[in-house]
DNA sequence: TGGGATAACATGGGATCAGATGGGAAACAA
DNA sequence: TTGTTTCCCATCTGATCCCATGTTATCCCA
């Protein structure tokens, strides 16, 4: 699972580290690096495993072939989206649109989903982080854990 | 289950030793140690056996992928959510962001919630205390028992 | 029931290792 | 050739591991 933020250094050749904890997340699996994509909705990347992957292709293949809604979505997500494998120390190259695209400059900021994580330019992500946080405050009712007997 | 409270010191590397009865619920668990985040919802951390943030993953992951109320738990959550491995004494080391959010200097209190549990400063925990009780007298009839079924 | 032995737990410090980062050389493309 | 990309090595910092020690709780036996 990805977890916790980082914020690591991007350096002039656009190479960033990427975290150690999210590289041990895709390890084992069919291509040595992650998969990342501009996101359509705001300025930052996405990213994930192949496994990611392969799970929104599975979602979209539900849909009607010629779906608007799907083909937006295949051209946003599969047409945008680009392997970036990892050199022997871990870190990726940033192509230049993703690095425009989500304003990154010298630092960028990971921040792990679960199944998916996000990159981010730290200042932009602190100014989305109190409004998220303040959201799940208003909204801490919608996330019920169903009880189990014996807890954990 | 994570029963009780204990208070435990914090080193000058910000380790403290998880008290033995919380690290006998995560034993035997995927992970040798516990997750935990920084409350959304005040100066404390709460946290967990990985078991627990599965089952926050298995909630989230039955609303829409680009649900605003999802992607803000998942950034409030598991973006903010640590592993925090035991040493050979059974210590985590604190991130110093941790620390800070619940203003945890030299000591810190477990406080034990059956699934899950807080981290506290001991001074916080004993304001938050008589508190707490008082809404729990106020409320208590908000504590039902769920049907049975075959009774007892 | 009291006292001593023992084991479990909590704590402190030092050494070692992994991760992040910077720079340069080699391979490749224009 | 010139600029770009990939690969590899060097370094630094901080986290992790390991050993030593004190303290408290538990157990056993008198």
């Amino acid at each position: 699972m990805f977890l916790s933020t980082t914020i690591n250094g991007v350096d002039a050749k656009g190479r960033v580290s990427v975290p150690a904890d999210f590289r041990a997340v895709v390890r084992g699996g069919p291509f040595d690096g992650i998969i990342c994509w501009p996101s359509f909705d705001g300025p930052y990347l996405e990213g994930g495993g192949q496994a990611l992957l392969e799970r929104y292709q599975a979602l979209i293949e539900e849909m009607d072939p010629y779906d608007d809604a799907r083909v937006a979505f295949e051209r946003a997500i599969f047409g945008a989206a680009r392997p970036l494998a990892f050199d022997s120390n871990g870190r990726v190259t940033l192509p230049k649109e993703f690095a425009d695209h989500a304003g990154l400059d010298t630092k960028a900021t990971f921040v792990g989903l679960g199944s998916r994580f996000e990159i981010w330019s730290p200042e932009r992500f602190e100014e989305h982080k109190s409004s998220a946080q303040s959201f799940a405050r208003d909204n801490k009712r919608a996330l019920k854990l169903p009880p189990r007997p014996g807890g954990v």
